[in-house]
DNA sequence: TTTT
DNA sequence: TTTT
């Protein structure tokens, strides 16, 4: 078992590359995440880092912006490198099974798409509030 | 472990009452949450039931109303009672520890307070897309 | 977004049923699990009804016995019917996706299996402590 | 909200200090969790590090040692600090809020304390599967 | 590297 | 630094 539910704001546009062979796209971000307030205390915020894979992704790249609200549900994963200098670094993501748009806003879309409207929204088979899984967009 | 978390629209407007020793508040009202739409299927939707108390509960009568996008972090509690036939009937329901308020819509208010703004919602101490819990207010 | 998991101890034997059209195994059962006691308090249970479908539910209906602890990754699904008297009944349930087997214990085994052993469950491609789940296996 | 589920076992002994003021206990440990095994993959493990404060800690200093089976529902949360040779690490970790033991066995034990016995878990309060969150422990 |  |  292991499984995560996290809402919160792209701290910047979401990363988009693609898998060399499969031409699979891969998507990351980070949200924020305000901690409940203490009373007395100020305000903290966690910072998880998100992937995303195949339509999902892309759907990521297309409709997500910085400051967007997200609900996610995946699972922790952890991992290690060597970097430069030569030691281990590990790293620790949420990968994400489904990502949700929270906040369908008119600010800070991309240039190369009109603001998302209820009737767009439709003609790509987006729910309102909702974004389905595909089955064949799971890659692992 | 139990641990419940669902993303929503309220069906209707909460119900609110209050218990006749101590005055706490208990808010009921259930969410609508669309399922994943399997290509070729038609929309289905769950209706969870959600019980919040204490100030949570205020909060949820002065801030929300039907329509509302909720975010709810509880737990499934079960219980029976008898009906006036006689038989026993089982039920389910979600009680909250924490409810999220996901749009600070300007619609559907209550009469009686002005529509949210930025400032009143400091002034109340909410955080723009979190509620806090306070200890004081968990009953159980 | 609607997202439970659940540790509890089984009721009752899974009762498993074969749809008529693919034979497609549904397994249900209730999981017991004690609430956290409040200092002072007496022992309070809930009892949330769970739902399993296709081959995860054959692997319950071989290994899970009345008593087992299982881990449960689903989600809530509402429903209703209407019963002999000709009332409207309301119906709460688990959909399990995910069911680990958390004790692999010797007792309450069904008479037509041996006791779980190591070299049998990876006879049977199970992985102690986890149950993967098939994507064939999702029927909705 | 930020809320994560895990069950997974000790990757080695939990590793307590005490706080200079307070003198609370804080435990950390990281479990390994197997990721579902895709048909002809190869088993791949997740090791996410987990926080545990206050009477908690003190309970998993007393009962959890290495190879232990855990349930942990939390939070994840996000830091950073500097390192000996000035580059700054990215943390991430799992705060847990409730800690439940999952297998009392008998290996592996401290030789301060003898097996855990049904009568002795009822001596520390410690309901079967279950361990309380008592509203003193949580320092955040 | 941090969002409203 | 990785568990059964």
């Amino acid at each position: 078992m292991n499984n995560v539910v996290l809402i919160g704001r792209l701290t910047r546009d979401p990363e988009v590359r693609y898998t060399s062979e499969t031409q699979m796209a891969v998507a990351r971000f980070s949200v924020a995440i305000d901690r409940p307030v203490r009373s007395g205390g100020e305000k903290q915020t966690d910072f998880p880092n998100v992937v995303v894979f195949g339509k999902q992704a892309e759907n990521c790249e297309r409709f997500l912006r910085k400051g967007r609200l997200v609900g996610i549900q995946g699972r922790i994963q952890t991992g290690r490198y060597t970097n430069k200098n030569g030691d281990t670094v590990y790293t620790t993501e949420v990968v994400a099974n489904n990502v949700e748009f929270l906040d369908w806003g008119d600010r800070n879309e991309r240039s190369e798409r009109p603001a998302a409207q209820s009737s767009q929204k439709e003609d790509m088979g987006i729910p309102d509030g909702f974004q389905a899984i595909e089955d064949e967009d799971i890659p692992f």
